[in-house]
DNA sequence: TAAAGCTTCGCAAACGTTTTCGTGTTTATA
DNA sequence: TATAAACACGAAAACGTTTGCGAAGCTTTA
């Protein structure tokens, strides 16, 4: 690479002070009018730019947000990046992404390379190894430092910081009474491991809505779906039984898909022998046959609000105490609840 | 945010000067058993880390490369930065993800930024604005400082640098003669606008296929659908005609879905009555009823490609004249071209 | 004609690091 | 005992930028 021209460079070769040139570039008024011409001119042809570098260090501020999610492949993730994305450019700020992969040991080291200098901030989904093995000393360590952190979807209630969650409670809540009301008695919950915050979550919605409708759990129904398994083969447990659900609820949209088409393989019909919602994060359920219904979360909208809540926090925006935001999910009503006639 | 410890606060503290701190946390032989112990104590205490940003103005080098894209809510894109962040990551590289939204302006400006110091080499795939009016000064200026850039998958070959693109040409073709073998002779294609280099290729593969196996192009029966316009009622007219086609070749995942619920809404057979390929990027097509025979474009291998051009050429490891890496796609065969007999 | 003011510029510090080249003191060698 | 080597550390430059302050030289004013 071609070495960038430098004030330095731009200096030399006038002869004058590199102050000069810095103010002559920023249309001091301490610069002649004539020197200022030619210094711009010059500059202007050689396409000086001011390296970042320098500027960051001088100003104390990078402009830079780093974000660390458990992968990116994966609808959900991507559309909180472009939230963020959004969010962060029309604040002046630029986005740097590392990904944990699931991982406790690349999430610590991904923060300690972010935070010594590289961003303002940062936003982070909690890789699943974190949030099974309840290690939290490489947050609180920032918090105390009062570096600027909001965690999203994936959190924690004992960390101290600015949050967003999506209303997960509710959101199962929701789909499970949409499946009472459509006469189903026998719902299955097809969820994940008991550590994953969001599984939980959606599990005691599943719960509450059973209870308010006065139908007893039945904790047969209740499916853990261990990811690192095969996923076919779990699934096909919840149907291929004697006496198969009437309704699944899905925490994911994978494990919905994946249901339906098992469901269809039995040659069940959907919705009438069994009906099915996932919560959804890509496009999927719009494409399976019945489409699935689903919950929405809104994937963008908590990208923009953890950017916001993060940038507030940067700038000195934002109030003393932490805030956490909660997002609602809604339920996009499509076939596989919604029998023809 | 509280300031962080520095080598002068360190320094201070000790009454030393900073190159001795410096010296003594590097383990110099300079610096006597002693004080190389208290103050590493010390800056174990205070959980001393050097600061990035004058570690990469020191260096001149960041170890973050940058990467552009037109959209990241894209199954293809977020597979593609996968395999960036993988490679680099074991390189030691950090990466910082742009969107340009397809637009031209925001390309331009991120590239700008991106390019005064914040990272050692670019990776882009092109705008569809930046396609459309072929202006490529942004990436000439860039070359002309030797600037470590690699396109992939939306390229043009005005473009004098490193390459990673899908072989499109042959996977269309592959695709098409998947159809013909299959019995089918009128077979359609739902493309881009022209301009769009991808589309176009496929184009090329399709037309290949047919006039190698003498059957004649039937110009009507290639569509051009407009990204900007309601897909499904472009991709209505498809099907929604006198003399439906036997079969589909679709550039896309989203296109061929499309397709494919709409023929079966008019009640058509698939593979039967029409068969249907699509170029896939994302799960939606392992979904689908029938699943979609698709083209597999292997996003996350095209990024670790992309990336390992990328830093041989930061690292000086690239032989002077540009590479052009070339991915072959391959067919996945589903039930939407196999019929179950 | 001297004081005051203005114009135009340079110096130097600051951001945080690394590294080369001294320099002064102590110890070992001839 | 003079000299050389070894040891322990500091000064300063370098990366590229911004900015407060001081200092010339010139012009205006009393």
């Amino acid at each position: 690479m071609k070495p960038r021209i430098t004030l330095k460079k731009i200096a030399r070769e006038f002869g004058v002070s590199i102050s000069t040139v810095s103010k002559a570039l920023k249309d001091s008024h301490e610069i002649s009018e004539e020197t200022r011409g030619k210094i711009k001119a010059f500059a202007d042809f050689y396409n000086y730019k001011p390296n970042n570098l320098a500027l960051q260090l001088r100003n104390q501020k990078t402009s830079v947000i780093g974000v660390i999610i458990p992968e990116i492949v994966h609808h959900f993730f991507s559309t909180v990046i472009n939230g963020i994305e959004k969010y962060a450019t029309e604040k002046g700020y630029n986005v740097m992404v590392c990904l944990s992969n699931e991982s406790y040991e690349k999430e610590v080291s991904n923060m300690s390379v972010l935070t010594n200098g590289s961003v303002d901030g940062l936003i982070v989904s909690m890789a699943r190894e974190t949030q099974q093995n309840q290690n939290f000393k490489h947050f609180e360590a920032l918090i105390s430092d009062d570096f600027p952190l909001v965690l999203f979807d994936r959190i924690n209630d004992d960390i101290q910081c600015d949050k967003v969650i999506i209303d997960d409670i509710g959101g199962a809540f929701k789909a499970t009474n949409h499946l009472i009301e459509i006469g189903k008695k026998r719902i299955a919950l097809i969820t994940t491991l008991d550590f994953i915050s969001v599984g939980s979550l959606r599990r005691e919605g599943y719960l509450k809505a059973l209870t308010n409708q006065g139908i007893k759990v039945d904790e047969s129904l209740i499916y853990k779906i261990d990811d690192e398994k095969d996923l076919y083969e779990q699934i096909e447990r919840v149907i291929n039984v004697a006496n198969p659900p009437d309704a699944i609820l899905a925490v994911n949209e994978i494990y919905a898909a994946i249901a339906l088409k098992t469901a269809k393989g039995k040659g069940l019909n959907i919705p009438k022998d069994i009906a099915i919602i996932g919560f959804t994060s890509g496009l999927i359920s719009e494409f399976t046959y019945p489409p699935l219904t689903s919950v929405e979360q809104h994937g963008s909208l908590m990208g923009k609000q953890a950017a916001e809540l993060l940038i507030n926090r940067i700038e000195n925006l934002a109030p003393a105490d932490y805030q956490k935001v909660v997002i609602s999910p809604t339920l996009k009503i499509r076939k596989s609840t919604l029998s023809a006639n």
